[in-house]
DNA sequence: ATCCTCCCCTAC
DNA sequence: TAAGGTAGGGGAGGAT
C-alpha cells in the first residue's frame, strides 16, 4: 500500500528480478543445478515428494519486522493448475522441479501421441532438499530453468476430480482426449436404454485405444449396466480394465488388477451372459502404446500382466446388502492405480503455454466488472465465504466437533451416571459409558479395553449434498444429478464450475466430486444440475448426528456427511438382550452389529430422507473401508479375516491418509503400490520408503490393524484464513486493505475459542511468470509459486495475542518485503500457530470447546468473567466488559468481529443509547421483541442445563452454530426424541444464512465499521499513507477503551433527514412481504453507524476497509435473504446522505483521480471518492443480486 | 535421541 | 461466468 515500494512494477524490482525469475533464476542456477538438472529428467512425476533443492534466500529477506523471526521463504512453486483432475500436480510442487510434462497443446484435446512413460525411476535427489523447497521453485521459471515451471498448464477445463495436485500430465490428458471422446459420441444420458444389467456391478476403465473404439465400449458397458470410468483415479473403484495395449508402466500399473481385452465385452454382450473375464486376460507382448519416453528405464521388471491373482474374483457383486461377512466376496475396491503419473517426461519443456480462459479475460478487461467480483470488490470475503461449499465444509466439522464434545460433556455429568465410572468397557453400562470412554483416547494408547472387540462404524451419507437436494426434487431421482454453482445449462458447456457431488447415476458416466462441470458435461450432456442448499445439509447433518450420538459410546466427527463411532457397547448389549426376533441364540447366525447398522441406516432415512451407507470394522481403518463396499446404500461388515483376503485387490490408495504421494513414493520406491504385494515387505522397508510413522502405519494396515481411538476432543492447534480464489488485486491499497479483512477473520475466529496465537505465518501465492495471467478455472489461481513467512506474533506483552491489528499490521509487513506486484497476487493465507488459550479464565485447558463463541454465559451467568478478557469482546461477552488489560501499545483498541461472525455481540458492544433505541424500535413495530437482540449465537445449552434438556426442546442454540445436538439419549429408543430435538434447534428462528463464519450467523451489525476507521487509521503506518490522517483525530479518542462505539457516536449529528423509510412503491423488487415489519432491526442501527461512518470522515476519503465492511455487511444481508430490503435501506440512506452533502458530485464520472493522500479536502475529491464507494458497493451487490435472484435492486 | 521449524500431504 | 478452505499428521533437516 502505501506504496513505500511502487507497488507494481517497481517492487519486483526490489528483491527478486522483474520477475523473479531471473533472480531466483540466477540464484537457482548457482545453487541447485545439479538439482534441477535430475529433477528433470527423472522423476518427474514424482514431484512431491522429493526434496528441493535449497536456496534459501532467508539471507535475502530482510527480516520482515522487528526482529520476529521470519524466515524468508523463497518460494515454492506451488501448485498447478487448475484444473483437471489428473493433472495438478501436487500443489507443492514447489519442491522439485517438476518437469514439464510434455506439452500438450490444448487440453481438451490431448493428442494422443502422449506418451507414458515408464515411470521412471527417479534419482532421488539428494537430500537436502525440504528445507528449501520453496527455493527451487523458482528457480524454474520457464524461461530459463530448464524445467519449465511447472507445468501444469492444462488447458481450460479440465477440472479434475481432485484437488489440487493430483496425477500426472499424463493422466490428465488422457482423462481429457477420453471426455471428448465421450463427447463424440454423444453418449445419451442415460444410457441404460437397454435395460440389461449384464455388466452391473462392474465398474470399467478403458485404456489407451481400442478395438472397438472406446465409445462403442463405453456405450456397451452403461447400456448394460455397468460403470464406465473414464478414468482412474484415487480411490476410484475399478473392477477391469479393458485394452487393447499397455505400455511397460502401464504394466506395473495395471500388475495387480484385471486387464482384459474388448472381446470379453463384446462376447458378453453378445451370448447375453457374462463370460468370465479370466478367459479373456490381456497379456502384454503387443506393442506398447506408443511409449516414447524415454528415459528412465523402464523397470519392466515385472511385466507380469495382469491378472490378478484374485481368487475371489470378481468383484462385481451388488451390494453388500447382504454381504455380511462373507469373505469370500471380494470388496471390489480396486482402485486403480494406474495414475501414476509418471509423467512423461517431455523431452522439450514446453514452456507454459497454459490456456487461459477467454470468459475470465473479457470479464477481467471490465473494470466495473472487476471492482465489483473480484477480491478488490467490498463484500467480497463475506459474499465468497458465503457461497464455498469447502469453507462451510471446514467450518461445519468444527462446529460439529464443538458440538459433540459439548454433548459429551453434558452426558457425563448430567446424568445419574457421572463419570466415574470409566471406561468400563462394558457393556452394561449406558450411554454414559461412553462418555466415559471418550475419555480414553487421551491417554491410553493401547488398544484397551478388551473386553470385546471394538465394534466401530464409519456411516457417511451417498453422494450427501445433491441427496440432499433431491429431497425436495424427487422428480430428479435416478437421473445423473450433480450439485454446483453454475445452473445454467447452457453455459455448462464450458463452465469450470466445480461439482461437489455427483449421484451415483452421475457417477456412472465418469463424473467424479470435484470435476468441472464442462468436463462432466461432456461426459453426460444430459446431467441435471442442481443449487447448493448449505443451510438443509447443516440441519440434515444435525438430524445425522443426533441420531449416531444415541447409539453411540463415542464419535468422532469427520464431516458434515460423516462420522466415526463406536458402538461397542451397544452392540455389546444388543447381543446380550437380543432385541429382535431372530433365532435368538446368540449372535453366531446373525450380525448384530450390521442389524444395527441397518436399524441406524432406516433412521437416517426416516429421519433425513437421504441414504446413508455404513462401514462396520473393529477398528477405523477396516471400518472405512468396509464403507466402500458398502455404497451405495448399503452396509458392509469387513472382518480381518476378509480383509486379509482383500488384500491382493487392494491399492495403497485405498487406505484413507495414502493419496497421491504415498503412492508414487511406494510404486518408486518399493516398485508396487499393491497391498498383497507390500504385504511381503518388511517393516523396515516400508519405512525406509515412506516414513517411520507412516510406513509403520501402512505395515499394520496391511494387516488389518489399527489401534488409533476415535477421536473427539482434541484441542486446537492453529486457526487460519485462507483465500485462494478470486484474488486479483490492481493496487497496494486493495491488498492492504484485504490483508486487514482476513486479519479480522482470523482474530474473530481466534475469539471464538478464546485462544490467542504467537506465531503468523503468511503464505502468498503469486502467479507464475509462466502462467497466463487468466487461469483455467475462472478466477482460480492458476499456477503460481508459493512464498512463506513466519514471524512471532506478540502482543502488548509479549504476550499471544488476537488483535486483528497488530495481525493485519504483521502480515502486511510481512507481505510487502516480498516485492509482489499487487496485480500479480493470486492467493493469501494467514496461519496462526501457538495458541494459547485466553487469559485464564475459561476453558479447560486443553481445548477449546468453547462454541464458537463462548456463550454469554451458560451457567452461571454473570460469573464467566473468566473469558472476560477478551479484549474483542464482543464475540461474546456481553458488552461491558471492558478490555483486557491491554498492554501499552495500540493496545486495546477496538476489535471489531469479522466478517464471519458479527453477530450479535456487536449489538452487545453498542452503546447503551444506540442499543436502548434498538430495543425501542423493536417494541415499536411490534416485532417480538428479542428479549435480546438476539442470543448471541449459538449457545449450546451446554451444562447449564443439567441433562440434555432435550425434550425441551428449546434451548435454541441458535446462532451461528450447527445447533446442537443432544447427547446421546438412552440408546434403547433409538432416539427418536433426540433428533426432534437437534431439529427443532435446527429451524433457527432467524439466523438461517449460512453466510459465514459460522456460517449462520446472520450480517451482523455493521458496527465495526466505526472499529474498522478506528482500526485503519492506526494501522496505518508511519508512511503516510494515502489517506489523511484525519480520521485519526476522531478515533483518537476512541482508542483508549474498546468500546468504540461510544465515541463516534457522539459525533453523530441529529438524525439526519433521510430516515426514510422509503415508500412503499420503491421498495425493491425482490422480494416483497413483510418487508418493513422484518428486518430493520438491524437496519436501525445499521444506519447509525452509516452515518457516523459519513460524518468521521466528511472531509475524507472513506477507507476502503471500511468499504468493504459495508459492503460485505450488505452483501450478506442479501446471501443469506435475511434482507434485501435491509440492504436497500441502508444503501438508500447512505446515499441520501451523500447526497446531502456532495449531491454534485453523484455522477461526476470521474474516473481516475485516486484521491491523493494527504488533506486532501477538497470537496470533490472527497465527494467523488464517497460517491464511488457507494457505487462499488452498489454494484457488488447487484452482482450478487443478479445472480441470486436474477434481477437487481434500486437504491435511489 | 529429541525437539523444533518449515513445509508437504490428505481429507471432506 | 464462480465461489480452489482449512486443520492436523508427519517427513526432513537442523538445533540442542
Ligand atoms: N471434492 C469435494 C468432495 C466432497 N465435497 C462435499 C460434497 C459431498 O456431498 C460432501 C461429502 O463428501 P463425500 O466424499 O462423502 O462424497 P459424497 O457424499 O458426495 O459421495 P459418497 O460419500 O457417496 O462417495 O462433501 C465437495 O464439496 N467437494
Ligand atoms: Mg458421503
Amino acid at each position: 500500500m502505501v506504496s513505500p515500494h511502487s507497488p507494481t512494477t517497481s517492487n519486483s524490482s526490489a528483491l527478486f528480478g522483474s520477475d523473479d525469475t531471473s533472480f531466483l533464476e540466477a540464484l537457482g542456477a548457482a545453487v541447485l543445478p545439479g538439482d534441477v538438472a535430475q529433477a528433470q529428467n527423472g522423476d518427474a512425476h514424482r514431484l512431491s515428494s522429493s526434496p528441493s533443492p535449497i536456496l534459501e534466500p532467508s539471507s535475502l529477506e530482510p527480516p520482515p519486522c522487528a526482529q520476529p523471526t521470519s524466515n524468508a521463504l523463497p518460494h515454492i512453486s506451488s501448485d498447478d493448475e487448475p484444473e483437471q483432475p489428473a493433472t495438478r500436480t501436487p500443489r507443492h510442487a514447489g519442491l522439485h522441479p517438476q518437469h514439464p510434462p510434455f506439452v500438450i497443446s490444448d487440453d481438451d484435446e490431448p493428442s494422443l501421441l502422449q506418451v507414458e512413460s515408464p515411470p521412471l525411476a527417479q534419482s532421488r535427489y539428494k537430500k537436502r532438499a525440504h528445507s528449501v523447497s520453496s527455493n527451487d521453485e523458482p528457480s524454474r521459471s520457464p524461461t530459463n530453468s530448464p524445467t519449465g515451471v511447472s507445468s501444469s498448464h492444462l488447458d481450460s477445463d479440465t477440472y479434475g476430480a481432485s484437488r489440487f495436485g493430483e496425477f500426472g500430465e499424463y493422466m490428465r490428458r488422457k482423462r481429457a482426449k477420453l471426455q471428448i471422446q465421450n463427447a463424440e459420441m454423444g453418449d445419451t444420458p442415460r444410457g441404460e436404454a437397454s435395460g440389461s444389467q449384464l455388466f452391473k456391478g462392474l465398474s470399467i476403465h478403458i485404456n489407451g485405444w481400442t478395438e472397438p473404439s472406446v465409445q462403442e465400449l463405453r456405450k456397451l458397458i452403461v447400456e448394460n449396466g455397468g460403470i464406465y470410468q473414464a478414468y482412474i483415479d484415487k480411490k476410484t473403484l475399478v473392477t477391469h480394465i479393458i485394452t487393447c495395449s499397455l505400455t511397460p508402466a502401464k504394466v506395473r500399473e495395471f500388475k495387480h488388477m484385471k486387464v482384459v481385452k474388448p472381446e470379453w465385452l463384446v462376447q458378453s454382450a453378445k451370448a447375453g451372459v457374462l463370460l468370465p473375464w479370466q478367459d479373456f486376460i490381456f497379456l502384454p507382448g503387443g506393442r506398447p502404446e506408443s511409449a516414447h519416453g524415454r528415459l528412465a528405464q523402464s523397470s519392466l521388471t515385472e511385466f507380469s500382466a495382469s491378472k490378478p491373482r484374485n481368487s475371489t474374483l470378481d468383484g462385481a457383486k451388488e451390494n453388500p446388502l447382504s454381504s455380511d461377512r462373507n469373505p469370500s466376496a471380494p470388496l471390489h475396491l480396486l482402485q486403480a492405480p494406474s495414475l501414476h503419473p509418471s509423467p512423461p517426461i517431455a523431452p522439450v519443456p514446453k514452456y507454459a503455454k497454459h490456456e487461459s480462459n477467454p470468459a475470465a479475460q473479457r470479464a477481467m478487461a471490465d473494470p466495473t466488472w472487476r471492482a465489483a467480483h473480484t477480491s478488490a470488490a467490498p463484500g467480497f470475503i463475506a459474499g465468497y465465504y458465503a457461497n464455498s461449499r469447502l469453507h462451510h465444509l471446514s467450518m461445519w466439522k468444527a462446529e460439529l466437533r464443538t458440538l459433540v464434545v459439548e454433548a459429551q460433556e453434558r452426558a457425563e455429568r448430567g446424568d445419574f451416571h457421572t463419570a466415574s465410572r470409566t471406561s468400563e468397557t462394558g457393556t452394561g453400562v449406558s450411554m454414559r459409558g461412553a462418555a466415559l470412554v471418550m475419555k480414553n483416547p487421551l491417554k491410553g494408547k493401547e488398544k484397551a479395553g478388551h473386553k470385546a472387540e471394538r465394534v466401530v462404524m464409519h456411516v457417511d451419507f451417498d453422494a450427501f449434498f445433491v441427496s440432499a437436494g433431491l429431497v425436495s426434487r424427487p422428480h430428479l431421482r435416478g437421473k445423473p444429478v450433480v450439485v454446483c454453482h453454475s445452473q445454467h445449462a447452457q453455459g455448462g458447456a464450458s463452465s469450470t464450475s466445480e461439482i461437489a457431488s455427483a449421484s451415483y447415476e452421475a457417477r456412472k458416466f465418469g463424473i467424479k466430486n470435484g470435476m468441472s462441470l464442462q468436463q462432466a458435461r461432456r461426459l453426460c450432456p444430459d446431467l441435471v444440475t442442481i443449487p447448493y442448499e448449505f443451510e438443509r445439509y447443516r440441519q440434515l447433518s444435525l438430524e445425522f448426528y443426533t441420531i449416531l450420538m444415541s447409539h453411540a459410546d463415542d464419535l468422532q466427527a469427520v464431516s458434515v456427511d460423516e462420522a466415526l463411532i463406536d458402538v461397542t457397547s451397544t452392540v455389546a448389549q444388543m447381543r446380550v438382550v437380543p432385541t429382535g426376533a431372530n433365532d435368538d441364540g446368540d449372535s453366531s447366525s446373525t450380525d448384530i452389529a450390521k442389524e444395527l447398522a441397518e436399524s441406524m441406516r432406516a433412521q437416517i432415512k426416516a429421519a433425513t430422507g437421504c441414504i446413508a451407507s455404513i462401514g462396520i470394522a473393529p477398528n477405523i481403518m477396516l471400518a472405512r473401508l468396509a464403507t466402500r463396499r458398502a455404497k451405495p446404500a448399503g452396509s458392509f461388515h469387513l472382518l480381518p479375516a476378509a480383509f486379509r483376503d482383500l488384500l491382493p485387490d487392494l491399492d495403497i490408495q485405498d487406505l484413507h491418509g495414502f493419496g497421491r504421494a504415498a503412492r508414487d513414493k511406494a510404486s518408486e520406491k518399493l516398485g508396487t503400490t499393491n497391498l498383497g504385494e507390500l504385504a511381503g515387505r518388511s517393516k523396515a522397508t516400508l519405512c525406509d520408503a515412506l516414513g517411520n510413522a507412516t510406513g509403520e502405519t501402512l505395515y499394520n494396515s496391511i494387516r488389518g490393524k489399527d489401534d488409533r481411538k476415535l477421536e473427539s476432543d482434541k484441542p486446537r492447534k492453529s486457526v487460519s484464513c485462507d483465500i485462494n480464489y478470486g484474488i486479483r488485486f490492481e493496487n497496494d491499497d486493495q491488498v492492504e486493505a484485504f490483508i486487514h479483512q482476513m486479519s479480522e477473520e482470523v482474530a474473530h475466529r481466534l475469539d471464538a475459542i478464546n485462544m490467542k496465537g504467537r506465531s503468523l505465518t503468511l503464505k502468498i501465492m503469486k502467479r507464475d511468470p509462466s502462467a497466463p495471467v487468466e487461469p483455467p478455472k475462472f478466477m482460480g489461481h492458476g499456477q503460481c509459486v508459493t512464498y512463506n513467512k513466519q514471524s512471532a506474533l506478540a502482543g502488548p506483552y509479549g504476550h499471544a495475542t488476537s488483535d486483528p491489528r497488530l495481525i493485519g499490521s504483521l502480515s502486511w509487513r510481512l507481505l510487502r518485503t516480498l516485492s509482489i506486484p499487487p496485480r500479480e497476487l493470486r492467493g493469501i493465507s494467514i496461519h496462526i500457530q501457538k495458541l494459547d488459550a485466553h487469559t485464564g479464565s475459561i476453558p479447560a485447558p486443553g481445548h477449546a470447546h468453547l462454541p464458537f463463541r463462548p456463550a454469554p454465559n451458560p451457567t452461571a451467568s454473570g460469573t464467566i468473567v473468566g473469558p472476560a478478557p477478551k479484549a474483542r469482546a464482543p464475540s461474546s461477552a456481553p458488552v461491558t466488559a471492558p478490555s483486557e488489560p491491554k498492554g501499552p501499545g495500540p493496545a486495546a483498541g477496538a476489535d471489531l468481529p469479522s466478517f464471519s461472525q458479527l453477530d450479535m455481540s456487536v449489538f452487545e458492544a453498542l452503546p447503551e443509547d444506540i442499543r436502548k433505541e434498538l430495543e425501542t424500535e423493536y417494541e415499536r413495530r411490534s416485532a417480538p421483541a428479542p428479549n435480546k437482540p438476539e442470543p448471541p449465537a449459538d449457545l449450546v445449552p451446554r451444562a447449564n442445563s443439567v441433562i440434555p434438556a432435550r425434550g425441551g426442546g428449546n434451548d435454541r442454540p441458535c446462532g451461528r452454530g450447527m445447533g446442537a445436538v443432544s447427547s446421546r439419549g438412552r440408546r434403547g429408543s433409538l432416539g427418536r426424541d433426540q433428533a426432534r430435538g437437534a431439529t427443532s434447534w435446527a429451524h433457527r428462528p432467524r439466523g438461517r444464512g449460512h453466510g459465514r463464519g459460522g456460517l449462520l450467523a446472520l450480517p451482523p451489525a455493521p458496527a465495526p465499521m466505526i472499529h474498522s476507521a478506528a482500526r485503519g487509521a492506526r494501522v496505518r503506518p508511519s508512511q503516510q499513507p494515502v489517506r489523511p490522517s484525519s480520521p485519526l483525530r476522531p478515533l483518537q479518542r476512541l482508542e483508549g477503551r474498546w468500546a468504540p462505539p461510544q465515541g463516534p457516536h457522539e459525533y453523530i449529528p441529529p438524525p439526519p433527514p433521510p430516515r426514510a423509510r422509503f415508500a412503499e412503491a420503491e421498495r425493491p423488487v425482490l422480494r416483497r412481504g413483510d418487508a418493513d415489519t422484518a428486518p430493520v432491526v438491524e437496519g436501525v442501527d445499521v444506519r447509525r453507524v452509516v452515518r457516523a461512518w459519513v460524518e468521521l470522515f466528511v472531509r475524507h476519503v472513506p477507507h476502503a476497509e471500511d468499504v468493504a465492511l459495508v459492503g460485505g455487511y450488505l452483501v450478506r444481508c442479501v446471501v443469506t435473504d435475511v434482507g434485501a430490503e435491509r440492504a436497500v435501506g441502508v444503501m438508500r440512506w447512505w446515499g441520501a446522505l451523500l447526497r446531502r452533502r456532495w449531491a454534485v458530485w453523484e455522477h461526476a464520472d470521474e474516473r481516475d483521480e485516486e484521491p491523493e493522500p494527504g488533506e486532501d479536502t477538497r470537496a470533490e475529491v472527497v465527494g467523488m471518492a464517497w460517491w464511488r464507494a457507494y457505487r462499488e458497493v452498489g454494484d457488488s451487490l447487484n452482482a450478487v443480486v443478479r445472480k441470486r435472484f436474477g434481477g437487481s435492486l434500486k437504491f435511489r
